[in-house]
DNA sequence: CTGAAAGCGCTTACAG
DNA sequence: CTGAAAGCGCTTACAG
């Protein structure tokens, strides 16, 4: 078997019998600055370059220059998931898109979670993360370092400032108490939470709705679901009260749909509710949530990305994505 | 905004008051070999190492050593599809399973076609490559460098050999068509082919049917669908006169069992056929067919990549994954 | 046991 | 207009 000998600069300069300086230079259309080269060489080295079938090397290029105008996108969920809706791809499919309007290259780094992994997101010149991270030491070490790599989702991590994009929760949750309030004349509402781990996006949400519901003089009742995402009776007896409901997550609404079935409780006129996410499972468009701007949040990653990798200020670089409320059956005005 | 200024070898040497050998060879574990390093010393360049935040510069390391442990898996298909089954996931399980069991990492390349794609490969130590290649001269470029690349599906350049793995069809379709001829007296089976371009995997099963029925005196009748998918009344006059039929590609039987149904026609006991493929869409099992070994290919891709990339000798390395014939209602033997 | 040095392939400021 | 040379960060054979 023959060997893989990679045809480098040097060879084409020989065979062109030319500096390999010259060589570089044409390749990369940088004739005409500090380097100038005949039109005929120019020709020469072309065909030289062609006919030897060269291919430039990425690794040298990156250490000599620095960049490599790939962006790596992250992730420590499965890459390739059998469900039909992943939950990442419309995330990924606004990545795409921009990085490629952008003229960056795409570096998908599949996980498996070692130190080493932090070494190989740096082959390329910044980084997009998706999903939740583990409390992962390499990812920690790059922020710290300054690596450039923007979190889609707000991330903190100790003591350093981070860089994410994120959405506007706080405006369409105050528009969905809004709608809530409007809705029905009850002064509290339930708000259900999964015993999920909690994350910044969890501890956002809350917060913006325990905001909009004080600024409404409205009371918020807290209650957990089970670890099977089942309500307690209790619980279930405080909705049959307030007549208003708010879920954090799409799992939770099964569960509760089945409860309110058993019961003879019709959603949409017996008792008011609405969840917290977009219907990215595309199964639950009964339900009062807000859009799917997945991909334009995608999108403002790299698009922030770019601005770090540019050295651009980041002073009047929006980073949220505006979501827009959807209401639907489960909490329709009656007719 | 703070600049992502690397930590060096250097760094750490300078921190920890040695040349910046010792540092190389602590954090490689090469320790013993030509290097040797005192105990003391080594403790005290792992806690340099962790406090600067060290991340090796794998562009530097590959430039040097050549190797980098990761290899490229590359398609010119949507990577990120929306459909529930995708075709190449089970491909890419198998790549990934056996990729960590060997200790590879692997990167993925999004499909931008450019020029420019080859030399981003390179940054691999070889690749694997997915699914049917257009022409493309970057591809074609690096197998003729004699890069290591492994196809999953056979797949020649002109002029020089490639590497790749394949189903093993021959064995299959032999069977399958001694099945086809056991189950009913016909002398003749219809061959429906699509409108597919003509690609190496195509051939290959064309000929195969054609080897078989010969040696069976068997006629073959090879008949096209048309753009849509359908077929003419002719052909489908002369699969009622054969009473056996065997379709090249899934998305011809749906077409095929509308006009089944109109003719008033039952597949299994009317007519009795078979497809060239396995059943990875979920939704044919109804119909006889191959077992779907994708994720052993996929395997199998790796191990013989693994191969090229340690200059084993490929001699005694199979390269055919064994394919099950499944026999279903659609050319089950009446009861 | 430790350090100085060469070289992987490239880019680019600089000298001729 | 073209070439010689330095240097990106790393590894490793070799000298001390």
């Amino acid at each position: 078997m023959k060997e893989f000998k990679r045809v480098t600069l040097q060879d084409v300069a020989k065979e062109a019998k030319v500096s390999y300086a010259s060589v570089s230079a044409v390749l990369n259309g940088k004739d005409g600055k500090s380097i100038r080269v005949a039109q005929k060489t120019k020709e020469l080295i072309l065909e030289c370059a062609a006919r030897l079938g060269y291919v430039p090397n990425m690794a040298a290029r990156k250490l000599k220059n620095g960049t490599n105008s790939l962006i790596a996108v992250f992730t420590y969920e499965q890459i390739f998931p059998v469900e039909s809706e992943n939950e990442y791809y419309r995330f990924f499919v606004g990545i795409q898109e921009t990085a490629e309007k952008l003229g960056y290259d795409i570096l998908i780094l599949n996980n498996r979670p070692t130190e080493e992994n932090s070494s190989r997101i740096v082959l390329a010149d910044g980084a997009v993360m998706m999903g939740v991270n583990r409390d992962d030491k390499g990812i920690e070490r790059l922020v710290k370092a300054n690596y450039p790599l923007v979190f889609v989702g707000r991330r903190e991590v100790s003591d350093v400032s981070t860089h994410w994009v994120t959405f506007d929760y706080q405006k369409v949750i105050a528009q969905m108490v809004d709608h809530l309030n409007d809705l029905c004349s009850a002064r509290t509402l339930v708000y259900v939470e999964s015993q999920e781990q909690e994350r910044e996006p969890r501890k956002d949400k809350r917060r913006f709705l325990l905001e909009a519901a004080q600024s409404l003089g409205l009371e918020v009742l807290i209650v957990q679901a089970d670890e099977r995402n089942m309500l307690s009776l209790e619980a279930f007896g405080l909705i049959e009260q307030c007549k208003v409901v708010v879920f954090d997550r799409l799992f939770l609404l099964e569960p509760f749909e089945r409860l309110l079935e058993r019961k003879g409780l019709k959603l949409g006129s017996d008792i008011w509710g609405a969840v917290l996410e977009d219907d990215w499972m595309g199964s639950h468009e009964h339900w009062t949530r807000w859009s799917n701007q997945r991909l334009e949040l995608g999108s403002l990653a790299v698009e922030y990305l770019s601005h770090l990798l540019q050295k651009e200020t980041l002073e009047q670089l929006e980073t949220l994505t505006p979501l827009y409320l959807v209401i639907s059956e489960s909490s329709a005005f009656p007719k």
